[in-house]
RNA sequence: GCGCCUGUAGCUCAGUGGACAGAGCGACGGACUCCGGAUCCGUAGGCCGGGGGUUCAAAUCCUCCCAGGCGCACCA
């Protein structure tokens, strides 16, 4: 990478000076005049080496081996700006059509196990707009961890045992009762789910099961509902996430945690286990954990006075399960802001196993508004007023749904616009970014006859201030997949696509590739291939399709 | 009240220590006999929410205030 090589001869400039142990920092200018790279390097040595930056800037000069750059100078107040020979350039781009298939990927992760906990949604429903971007995100960092030589395994973890599946359930037994033509045998949840989805998912079941389960005692009649209800949302889950090209290693059911095994289930043994370590108390009929002993602002309740373990306890033993049975590295939660109250305590749980803290990262990313037109629609499910993902796909296409809800930095709020994303959908940046490499593709179709070695091009042809733009933002593509997987920010990948197709689309209008004289052509054709490789594999990180034709 | 996130062009958002702040959409005006015009070029539009501070250098870091979103349950 350009970046590491002009690091690195201003590192060897340093040590003819005497100065050892700094890193300098080379960034990218904003503008061409100051150079291909730029380097800070006086500015932070002033207090060091007391000297001002400018005459500093100088003697690292003096001592700069000046061979890869066509010129370098000290500018403003003590900047010095690099600009590197061509050829140099040419010489990145040669390492990209090298690393072929695999350039962007790095061995940062040595391998360490991580899982990627996402989707998660509670099974009484059909996937809305909000988990989304739930399953995008985490499904793009997966990807991005695994291409920096991490070894992901992505997971779904259903709550199957919680109350708000108690309430679907007795919802859906209502609608099933009503849509047999009796009368409920009990007035309809109080905060139950009443969307139109329940009732026709409640006619289905009158359809194919009769009065089977009209004919049981009532708690049975409820268990099986759930059974049944269970099977039918995650047949829609499933579906919907096929849609979207998103799959996973595993699905963990919360009911695993309850299943009877050696030495009891493996949430009694984690409750055992807390208590053994003096993190419990009973208090008001309830158990607590004691969460401000590790921490956290205020003490949770794990099992409710009426006996059923809650939420936060189920999340306990499941992640005893991640880390000490299963034994990952490092766990990746992906959550909605709305759950950001747990984050203090899943990081108290943490220390109380004797766990860092640091192993579990939570990924909190803003809520998602939707609206149509001008208008807000509120996204909640219990209420049934909400748009499904399904609904999404089906208007705009699981491609422009990825891409706009990676866009953004998890931290920003998001704002959706149906009409937008259906009216101008060709405006979106996706097909921008689509656009460019199916050009390529057509180029490539139109060559007919076998493309060249791409070893044995000669790049010299390339000269044109364009080419070597291009060039030079392809060969900072594995910083991005390194910076995106490590801040775990997709969005920097959507941004580096959108930029580098830009610049194809710009050396494309102003140049042929084809049409030119055998060498010009094959050094263009290398800088097309080079440029495919890069789209490609961006978008196939954001889990976006690259097309040959669209 | 406390905690987390956010506040940048009319709108949606990039940019988290560097040199005159960017893109898309929207508005206006241009470009192809040619590998796909879903493209390219240009114009207009900003005291980067406000005050104070740190720094050679602040949209970026600290602090206080203002505004919005989300939390602060024996829901998940």
């Amino acid at each position: 990478m350009l970046r590491e090589l002009v690091r690195a001869r201003l590192a060897e400039a340093l040590d003819r000076l005497g100065v050892t142990g700094v890193e300098p920092e080379v960034s990218v200018p904003e503008r061409t005049e100051h150079g291909d790279f730029s380097s800070n390097i006086a500015f932070a040595l002033k207090s060091r080496l007391g000297c001002p930056p400018h005459q500093l800037a100088e003697r690292i000069l003096a001592h700069l081996d000046q061979g890869p750059f066509s010129k370098a100078e000290v500018a403003g107040a003590g900047f010095i700006n690099l600009f590197l020979k061509p050829e140099e350039i040419r010489r990145a781009l040669q390492a990209i059509l090298a690393a072929g298939e695999h350039f962007g990927e790095s061995g940062l992760g040595r391998g360490q196990r991580v899982q990627v906990e996402y989707g998660s949604a509670n099974p009484t429903g059909p996937l809305h707009l909000g988990f989304g971007r739930n399953v995008v995100l985490g499904d793009a960092i997966a990807n991005l961890l695994a291409a920096n030589g991490y070894t992901v395994e992505r997971e779904y973890y259903v709550n199957d045992t919680g109350s708000q599946v108690e309430k679907f359930a007795a919802s859906l037994y209502y609608f099933y009762v009503q849509a047999l033509g009796r009368e409920p045998p009990f007035p309809f949840p109080e905060e139950g789910y009443r969307g139109e989805y329940v009732r026709e998912w409640a006619r289905e079941l009158a359809a194919a099961e009769g009065e089977r389960l009209l004919r049981l005692p009532q708690e049975r009649a409820l268990e099986e509902t759930k059974r049944l209800g269970l099977e039918r949302v995650l047949r829609t889950v499933r579906a919907d996430l096929e849609k979207l090209g998103i799959d996973y290693d595993r699905w963990f059911f919360d009911s695993e945690l309850f299943i009877d095994r050696d030495g009891g289930p493996l949430f009694a043994q984690v409750m055992e286990l807390l208590r053994a370590k003096g993190y419990l108390k009973d208090e008001a009929g309830a158990v607590w954990f004691k969460a401000t002993a590790l921490g956290a602002e205020k003490d949770e309740v794990l099992i409710r006075s009426t006996g059923r373990p809650g939420y936060f306890a189920s999340d306990v033993a499941y992640h005893y399960n991640k880390f000490v049975e299963r034994g990952f590295d490092r766990v990746i939660d992906v959550w909605g802001a709305d759950h950001q109250g747990h984050v203090p305590r899943m990081k108290a749980m943490m220390r109380a196993f004797g766990l860092d803290p640091e192993r579990l990262s939570i990924l909190i990313y803003q809520l998602v508004t939707l609206k149509r037109g001008g208008e807000e629609v509120r996204l909640s499910k219990r209420s049934g007023e909400f748009v499904t993902l399904r609904e999404l796909l089906d208007e705009v296409g699981p491609d422009a749904v990825r891409y706009f809800l990676l866009s953004r930095s998890p931290d920003a709020h998001l704002e959706f616009d149906l009409e937008l994303a259906k009216e101008q959908s060709k405006e979106n940046p996706v097909f921008y970014i689509q656009y460019a490499h199916t050009r390529i593709a057509g180029i490539f179709r139109e060559l007919r006859g076998k493309p060249p070695r791409w070893a044995e091009v000669d790049l010299e042809p390339l000269q044109q201030p364009e080419e070597l733009e291009l060039i030079k933002h392809l060969d900072e593509f594995p910083e991005v997949v390194r910076d995106a997987a490590l801040h775990f920010a997709p969005h920097l990948l959507a941004n580096y696509a959108y930029g580098l197709a830009g610049l194809f689309h710009i050396f494309y209008d102003r140049y042929r590739v084809l049409d030119e004289a055998p060498p010009l052509a094959r050094a263009r054709l290398a800088l097309c291939r080079a440029t495919q490789l890069v789209l490609r594999k961006a978008l196939g990180l954001m889990g976006v399709s690259a097309p040959e034709r669209m």
